[in-house]
DNA sequence: TTGACAACTTACTAACTAGTAAGTAATATA
DNA sequence: TATATTACTTACTAGTTAGTAAGTTGTCAA
């Protein structure tokens, strides 16, 4: 047949977006089963469980990062600029829909999720936070960004808040994140 | 019968609880019902639909949080004590079997709630956002808390970070929330 | 041209979901 | 003592869920 041969690809983004929108337990197959235009027996032919479709929209997700941050683009640019990249990430996400960030969603649900999603989960958090810790070590040893304490602890307290400031937009609208962003701009530069 | 006269109030607590540990739509009236030891239907007679049930638990929420704000034993505290007293809330949140808070939990859910329900959840994020920004900026008035730009998007920070916070420590531990909260603190008073 | 395979559809199941209608038993009230 | 009310239970429904088994069809390789 091969009438889509990315249908796969497109049934990641589906439910990459759907758990971003509703969380875990807040779409079905059949939800993206409408629509991609197919039955549900289509989506579990790529992908068996639900448990397995979560884990692969995460790993594609790390792999993506991974790619990002090892590549000259991004590893070659100012803590600075970096950072700007980072927060765009963000920035993004709530301008697509108000989604919010993967992490966050799958968080909230954690004890409501497989377990090997639940590993899924920690894994990409780690490694976000683990780039984050050090773009603001290397920023801070260069002294670009000026901050008390610990790179971790502060790397915690930003990733924090563009996660949480992500959800907020949604009750109290976009204004709000942004907010979020431009404090944690100033903080790091003061 | 009247068997247990506070049945109502052992529901709003047994539904805040799934709430805050699975999300709205990780919870079920059998969940309740097998918890509390009685039949769902008996969970419907108290509370007609899921929606009146989510609505009703953040409706006691803001009033518990009205009451304690304009009660002595907060109103009168430094603003140092006040927020140390906020983040008490939710550094007693995470250690009791690493609840997130509601606000973040609803809002994550945000695009799988009811209507209704969405309205509660703006009135209470922007109900402690407002407290929040009228502490900060009272520190600020009277020289202990210190931080550039406005006061609003300094609570929309914080707020933020201890939302996230609670819920990046349910992949990578408490130590994680303890930093959040600590480099808080350390940014207000640097 | 045959046969294998990929990518589906059709048709189904068992479990769970919120929600309802009707009945029951203990208690409060008149 | 009779009646109303509160707080349930029993028994059900219609819809949704993840998941499966068996059949279909277009494409490609030998």
């Amino acid at each position: 047949m091969v009438k889509n041969s990315n249908t796969q690809r497109t049934i990641l983004d589906l439910a990459e977006a759907l758990l971003q929108d509703k969380g875990f337990n807040g779409f079905s197959y059949a939800h993206i089963a409408e629509k991609l235009g197919v039955k549900n027996a289509a989506i579990h032919y790529h992908f068996p469980s639900k448990e397995e479709l979560g884990c692969a929209v995460v790993q594609r997700y790390r792999d993506r990062f991974q790619l990002w941050i090892n590549n000259a683009r991004v590893k070659d640019l100012s803590p600075q600029k970096k950072l700007d990249w980072f927060f765009g990430i963000y920035t993004t996400l709530r301008a697509d829909k108000g989604r919010v960030c993967l992490a966050g969603s799958l968080e909230t649900d954690f004890n409501a999720i497989p377990d090997s999603l639940r590993e899924q989960t920690q894994s990409m958090t780690r490694e976000m936070l683990s780039w984050l810790q050090a773009t603001l070590k290397e920023g801070k040893q260069l002294g670009v960004f000026q901050f008390n304490g610990e790179a971790g602890a502060k790397a915690a307290l930003v990733l924090s808040s563009l996660q949480g400031g992500l959800q907020i937009a949604r009750a109290l609208g976009t204004k709000k994140f942004h907010e979020v962003v431009e404090q944690n701009k100033q903080d790091l530069l003061a």
